[in-house]
DNA sequence: AGCATAGTGCTAATAAATTAACACAATCTA
DNA sequence: TAGATTGTGTTAATTTATTAGCACTATGCT
């Protein structure tokens, strides 16, 4: 499983630059790294990502473009998921909160009543599972 | 300032600890690790940190007691928004929605009330931008 | 065809990270 | 007080990560 723990600093780096463009060419990763060595380093660092199981490759024309091969929404699940266990004492709402903190200008009206949407969703869920527990214990 | 980027391997497994913890001893540090090495290799590698200027140590009775020098809530901050970048193109929102899914069951009805509260506030200071922003239109 | 360009595979040197050993100090405890 | 425990500082060995060089292939262009 993808464990950014397991990576090295510029395993990382690559890695992170691969699920941000979705997939890449070894010239599109050393473009996108900081401070990034020289072309021959940037393809043998691929070859490991390919070799540790992180990445694979296809042909695309004549080059190679690298994919992970832990699609992006469940390595941006545990990738949440570690960070609030790390910065937010394991609580996703304190997460959201600094979310909504965070530009306090980009979030518009209309996303904004999408998430109370979501919230009602949540709401609903929470009402149905009490139902269902009061239910099951008058069974009992 | 705190980049995760630059740091190595270990580096970074022991900076998130001393995050998750507050403040950390070299044992309780150690103890903390995945496949920890020997307690000497901790408190060498705690001592690069220090050098590097992540963390700061004071004595605690007899031991150094380790703390990070950049405060929890700026470091967040950082990691969040990197993650937004990587996982969710940028929109917090989207890892917001991500979040609210995670785990399904742990979000009460009070969380989401405090949640629901949040987001009106949220739209109030959209109005008041709005508000201002017709203002100095008319100014002009 | 001949040359430039952009890619690859393989290999090796170098730099950095990681690990651990050893010597010593302070406290606790029997 | 002697020995166990828990801590520290310094240093060195080892392993891993990082970098880059060189030879080769395929394509596009003149």
């Amino acid at each position: 499983m993808y464990k950014a723990s397991k990576l090295s600093r510029r395993e990382r780096q690559m890695m992170d630059i691969i699920y941000r463009l979705g997939e890449a060419s070894a010239k599109e990763v050393m473009e996108n790294l900081e401070d990034a060595p020289s072309y021959s380093s940037v393809r043998t660092l691929l070859r490991k990502l390919v070799e540790k199981g992180h990445v694979d490759h296809r042909e695309c024309g004549l080059k190679y473009v690298y994919y992970p091969l832990v699609e992006r929404k469940v390595a941006s699940k545990f990738a949440l998921s570690n960070l609030v266990r790390t910065f937010f004492s394991g609580s996703p709402l304190q997460a959201v909160n600094s979310l909504l903190d965070m530009d306090n200008n980009e979030i518009s009206d209309e996303e904004l009543e999408h998430l109370q949407a979501l919230i009602l969703k949540k709401k609903k869920e929470n009402k149905k599972r009490e139902e269902i527990a009061a239910k099951t214990k008058r069974g009992n």
